[in-house]
DNA sequence: CTGATAAATGAGATCGATCTCATTGTATTA
DNA sequence: TAATACAATGAGATCGATCTCATTTATCAG
């Protein structure tokens, strides 16, 4: 309500005494400086941000794009940046996509006529983003978070997706598991994906182990037990899974064991991401670790840098292999006489 | 970059008429406003919503407050508001408070600075809040979420968290369980645990049962069993506890299946808010579902008629009581902990 | 005590879009 | 054709803070 032009006048000075009072405090007497204070205070002067970013042509906002809040992995890498942000002197303005290349289009359209200072997103897909190739013209700094850095031209954080996939199955294979497989999402929605199966491929191959085709569920957040059934029975009935999220692996889980599949008695499950709750469960779930907080502040960090004119290309972060109570020993099938 | 008036230049109009080619096209010739677009093509124009917002003196911007978004049950809530919003025309500046009433009041403080339209908060607690007091003064409209509309003054969206915890506590005693208690994280956190609470120990008394004293854990979104033990020792152990939040109850099952203790066979859980992955655990959770989604769209709509200056005093949104097999009929006494 | 140097302050422009009001231009009608 | 109504456009002010530059006031040395 009250602005600096009212403080002023009350406090008896020009506006531009006024706003040095706030600004720069020790260009203007203390007796002065006292007076606009009390005026300030009286008037319940609050400054106007808008006009800040205007004059200033700096928003010290944020852009965030993320796929969905309802997949903890986006949430908990928010809840970091926005500490981090904070404690930096930015606002973040937060949208979600649902992975959608048009609400992507449009979200990013409005963070740039909002002027935000820098733009934090994990697109569909890094590569042939219809988004990226739009902000390859701008000059609004832009870093992409989980997305593979690939091609897109854009620095990226996140981990490896490949290597840590290949760590997962790796994992399983030290353990004695040859029948492995794979689920995932509907496989289109996320590059992520496509890079993690590429990892267990290779894990697979070194091994000398056949790699089993993706098993995708029709959703990305939750399994249906029928889809992964087939690769269930038989002689070459799988005794492990990886899953490409996290979500995924726990519904999975409960899919399994409600259907009497004993885990990881019966199947070995593994999921991907990391998510807090996965530690809690019982069994407690067997996962590669993003490390979802560093992730988020390591994004606000670089960006900041990126703001500030520093040219970045930041290296993955490292991913950890989380053991848990998900994954077991292969039980031997009646068609083996183990000799373990 | 490019601005109104270089575009207006370029079209060879003036600034008025350049900027009422986007606003109002009807009030400018065809062939003019076809001059004006073909500009804004060439020069690349993005309409700047920072001098907008200034001109205007509305920012479209709602500023959100939750306490974490580790929590899903905020999160949730968070993904249905940003679609809301958006879909409205408004975007989201969001943060959290850590439940850190200090942090509230810079929040809050930074983003009336900002301008916002308005605000959605989920307070630590409503009643004794200074944020909220010093909201109270101020003309900037605001919405609780979550918290119980109580004697703030200040509309609020939320299931009845009394009736909630009363009816899950009335589900168990008729399922046969006497000897029910209740798990909540550190007390003064929340005023929607005290209410829960509050259910608790009506539905207790109602049913000629006593209402056994808070459990409290360190931490509000993973349980210890160590402070729960004691209360399945001896001839008054528990037969189900229920849990003020999901997280809770999620670790909890966790822990006291990892200890050997069945679920719902030695112990039965329940928790509170519905979280999405409750339901694809095994034991599924069983637990009051608090509408989320509903309950983000809820804020952002009403938020808006509070906006357009809208006397609201929304009514409590209903709870469901979602069961599941975390919970079970109650065993006998010897089967529960007997361990030294 | 005066000139010189520094400190404190004010006047005015600026950021970019939009609104009001005045003016020019076109169209309609007697 | 002249007169009136209305459509189209422009000039300039405005939103609120801040920056530049000029001006005034204070301070110190000689």
């Amino acid at each position: 309500m009250a602005d600096l032009l009212s403080v002023a006048k009350l406090a008896g000075v020009s506006r531009a005494t006024a706003a040095r009072a706030f600004s720069s405090p020790d260009l203007v007497r203390p007796a002065t400086r006292e007076k606009v204070f009390n005026a300030a205070q009286k008037l319940a002067f609050r400054p106007n941000k808008v006009a800040q970013q205007l004059r200033s042509k700096a928003t010290q906002m944020i852009g965030v794009m993320v796929p969905s809040l309802d997949n903890p992995v986006f949430a908990e890498q928010l809840q970091a940046m926005e500490v981090a942000a904070r404690a930096a002197g930015y606002s973040l303005i937060v949208t979600t996509s649902d992975y959608s290349p048009s609400r992507e289009g449009d979200i990013v359209e409005e963070m740039l006529r909002q002027r935000v200072d820098g733009l934090v997103l994990t697109v569909a897909e890094a590569d042939n983003s219809a988004v990226l190739e739009k902000l390859r013209l701008e000059k609004t700094p832009c870093l992409l978070v989980y997305n593979p850095p690939g091609n897109s031209g854009f620095p990226s954080i996140g981990v490896d997706n490949r290597a840590a996939s290949a760590d997962a199955t790796r994992h399983l294979i030290n353990l004695g598991h040859k029948r492995i497989g794979m689920v995932a999402g509907p496989l289109l929605q996320s590059d992520r994906a496509r890079q993690r199966f590429d990892g267990y491929c290779h894990a697979m191959g070194e091994a000398g182990l056949i790699a089993r085709p993706l098993v995708e569920m029709t959703r990305h957040t939750q399994a249906d037990l029928k889809s992964l059934t087939p690769a269930l029975q038989g002689p070459e009935a799988l005794s492990a899974v990886i899953c490409t999220n996290d979500l995924l692996a726990i519904s999975l889980m409960g899919e399994l064991q409600r259907a009497g599949f004993n885990v990881p008695g019966g199947l070995s499950v593994m999921g991907f991401d990391g998510i807090a709750l996965g530690k809690h469960l019982y069994p407690s779930l067997c996962t590669i670790e993003q490390p979802r907080a560093k992730i988020g502040r390591a994004a606000i960090h670089t960006l900041l840098a990126m703001i500030r004119g520093e040219k970045c290309m930041p290296a993955p972060l490292p991913h950890a292999l989380r053991k848990g109570e998900s994954v077991g020993i292969p039980t031997s099938r009646k068609s083996t006489l183990s000799t373990s």
